[in-house]
DNA sequence: AATGCGGGGCC
DNA sequence: GGCCCAGCATT
């Protein structure tokens, strides 16, 4: 950078004039950035607005959150998605509130040993909570940094990855507000420098940026390409006892949707039909027999690594005794109890379906 | 160094 | 349908 103070200057006057109120920027707490950061981890601004306010009534501080029941946390966090963060969200908090007194660990080094903290998560509350000086590089910045220095390397390489962090905290140095320095370089990269077709004509630090000077920004940040998702089938069974009762499992707590309870399900092997399937994943999963299968709905869902479509089926038990084989718990719960269940989006749609349409069974 | 982990928005 | 997102933990 020829010039850093320019750059510094011509960022924040921009930042000044469009940043966004985003609920986290007001009255900027250390427990409401690391919470505001904790989800947007890997998640949009839009996306996390109506969580963090709904998360911040019910829990206003550190210890109200590390009182809470871990289930409770789950269903608040239900559609966030990445279910670990909920997890390692309440653990730090109890950590937070039993190890350091209440108080956050000030230090980059300190804020990196809570669960769920990396490199990014703690320098961004180390300079937005506590004015340290200290670079946060996240996706939005990696794009930023690669058109800034037109960076012909891999993104993804960890040999790349000690470059950004490198020339962010070059940018960075000196500042006297790096909290706003962090956050006015992430919102460029959301707003401005934008993955496709990038604003440079309205960018603040145009006349810095070697990739706009080359004509390569469009080609820039430079990424492997990601090897084509599968596509897999599935069958779920909404099954009712003779009390009414629907049939939900608890996933277990470690992998996919850890700690979320669905209605059981199974992939098709082969060109296995989804009945069989179904039959099989309750016998072998549960131990229990259904019958009079009906197909209820088809869901599609996409997931990071792979696809699935789903055939639900309503269908009742026929016998046999409940023994959970891969499922940690499960249980047969009324209609009216199951929205104090957290539930992954595949199957909150089959649950909206079903209580739009109404109950054939009774 | 590579992989797993959600869901929504955009094109 | 693929890409992207205020990344982290595990192996």
């Amino acid at each position: 950078m020829h010039d850093l103070a320019a750059f510094q200057t011509a960022l924040l006057s921009w930042f000044g004039a469009v940043s966004a109120a985003f609920p986290w920027r007001e009255s900027p707490s250390p427990y409401r950035v690391w919470l505001s950061e904790m989800m947007l981890q890997q998640t949009q601004v839009t996306t996390v607005i109506p969580y963090f306010t709904r998360f911040l009534e019910r829990y206003p501080n550190v210890q109200a959150l590390a009182a809470a029941p871990l289930d409770e946390v789950l269903k608040a966090w239900e559609g966030l998605g990445y279910y670990t963060r909920a997890r390692n969200l309440h653990r730090a908090a109890q950590m937070i509130s039993t190890q350091h007194g209440g108080n956050f660990p000030q230090t980059v080094e300190a804020l990196q040993t809570l669960p769920g903290v990396g490199r990014y998560t703690a320098s961004a509350v180390a300079s937005i909570a506590f004015g340290m000086r200290t670079a946060a590089l996240d996706g939005n910045v990696i794009r930023v940094l690669s058109r800034l220095y037109d960076v012909v390397e891999d993104v993804s390489l960890p040999a790349t990855q000690k470059r950004l962090w490198g020339l962010a905290e070059g940018l960075i140095k000196d500042s006297t507000r790096p909290g706003d320095h962090n956050q006015a370089m992430m919102e460029l990269g959301r707003e401005v420098c934008k993955p496709r077709k990038p604003d440079c004509l309205k960018c603040p630090v145009q006349s810095f940026c070697q990739a706009f000077q080359q004509g390569t920004q469009a080609a820039r940040p430079v990424k492997a390409l990601k090897p084509p998702t599968p596509h897999y089938h599935m069958a779920a069974g909404v099954i009712t006892n003779e009390q009414g009762q629907v049939l939900i499992a608890q996933r277990p707590l470690e992998g996919l949707l850890g700690g979320l309870w669905e209605f059981p399900a199974g992939r098709c092997e082969g060109s296995e039909p989804p009945e069989s399937c179904l039959e099989r994943t309750f016998r072998q999963r549960l131990g229990i027999r259904v019958e009079e299968l009906h197909h209820l709905l088809q869901v599609k869902h996409a997931f990071t690594h792979f696809r699935i479509t789903v055939q639900v089926f309503e269908g009742r038990l026929a016998g046999g005794s409940l023994n959970p084989q891969d499922y940690p718990a499960c249980q047969w719960v009324s209609w009216d109890q199951i929205g104090r269940f957290a539930f992954g989006k595949v199957d909150r749609k089959v649950i909206d379906h079903w209580q739009t349409r109404g109950n054939r069974l009774w």
